[in-house]
DNA sequence: CAATAGCCCTGGTGGC
DNA sequence: TGCCACCAGGGCTATT
């Protein structure tokens, strides 16, 4: 699931592809994918350029010339695929080529898809629309943007430019992990009195923004903090080594490029790297690479939670 | 107010 | 081979 590394892959890909694109049409396959008035659609979407590709937190926010921008959350499923324009050589023969060449900041694959960042020849998402499109925009000089969503919880709404910072789903959003204002005595006071497992309330997108089941689960790990512990009992020391250890997975998965699995692709329909480093998502069974102790997985707070009984302890 | 359970949804998996 | 219960999970809502 897109989280705040996998949202800033897709953004950055984006914000080079998309400003400057001036939006011809838009076509809603999904009703409930995109949150508009019909109206507001062929009037503020329709004819709109793209100024700005923004993130906040895990929603991205596309900013139009006419004043409105849209807002996207990807939530489990979703995906944002940018298909070029103009030249459409379809090869059907050209094979998947080395999985992993190095970090190329704009190159043509040959196949009508720009990449941006990433991981050029990896794992090309299939012919588009499939099944899974909601929601397909025809910028004017023939490029598209698809947004895919298997499981249709994702969702993207037009609001307003100047209503953005006041929008119900930024509201009670909490600072943005890597930004200044992420600091030591933040997290300590989001947590004290807290009685909540310390891995649910890393999942509270009030306190932080951005973290998901796999960075919380990650940040854990290299804190080694037991997800289960009681937010209040942390010591100073731990929330010390979680705050560094946030910043430290989420910066590294960036580095990566997002993470890999299941249905993640960045904006040019192209997989993550982070995974083959991952210290414990999904690798139960699998012997934690800092002490070689079997990792486990077990459940907090409803969710599938990993960790390495020995690094991390629940006393 | 804090904590928790249920819900939305589809595709993959495992049991029979 | 088919059928089906079950699981994955972000975040909103209702309940305690």
């Amino acid at each position: 699931m897109p989280e705040l590394p996998e949202v800033e892959t897709i953004r950055s890909g984006l914000a080079e592809l998309l400003p400057g694109q001036r939006i011809a049409g838009v076509e809603v396959l999904l009703n409930k994918s995109l949150s508009a008035p019909e109206s507001h659609i062929t009037t503020h979407i329709a004819g709109a350029g793209v100024t700005d590709v923004r993130r906040r937190g895990k929603i991205m926010i596309v900013d139009l010339s006419s004043g409105y921008s849209l807002l996207v959350h990807l939530k489990m499923t979703g995906q944002l695929v940018f298909e070029a324009g103009g030249q459409q050589p379809a090869k059907p023969g050209t094979g998947t080529n080395e999985p992993h060449s190095c970090p190329n900041p704009t190159s043509e694959t040959g196949d009508g898809r720009r990449v941006a960042g990433g991981h050029p020849t990896q794992s090309m998402a299939g012919d588009l629309p499939d099944k899974t499109t909601r929601v397909i925009f025809t910028f004017q000089d023939g490029s598209k943007l698809f947004f895919n969503d298997q499981r249709t919880f994702g969702w993207m709404k037009l609001v307003e430019r100047s209503k953005v910072e006041r929008d119900k789903c930024f509201m009670a959003m909490g600072v943005e992990p890597l930004g200044s204002q992420f600091e030591v005595c933040h997290l300590k006071s989001r947590l004290k009195h807290r009685k909540a497992a310390i891995k649910t309330l890393l999942l509270d997108q009030s306190h932080v923004a951005g973290l998901g089941n796999i960075y919380a689960d990650e940040a854990l790990h290299l804190a080694q903090v037991h997800p289960s512990r009681e937010g209040q009992s942390l010591s100073d020391e731990e929330i010390e080594r979680l705050h560094a250890a946030i910043i430290k997975v989420l910066g590294d998965s960036i580095q990566a490029g997002g993470t890999s699995f299941t249905s993640y692709v960045n904006a040019n329909g192209i997989t993550g790297d982070y995974l083959h480093n991952a210290r414990v998502y999904r690798r139960q069974g699998e012997p934690c690479r800092a002490c070689g102790t079997t990792i486990d997985k077990i459940k907090v707070g409803q969710r599938g939670t990993h960790i390495c009984p020995n690094c991390q302890k629940l006393t």
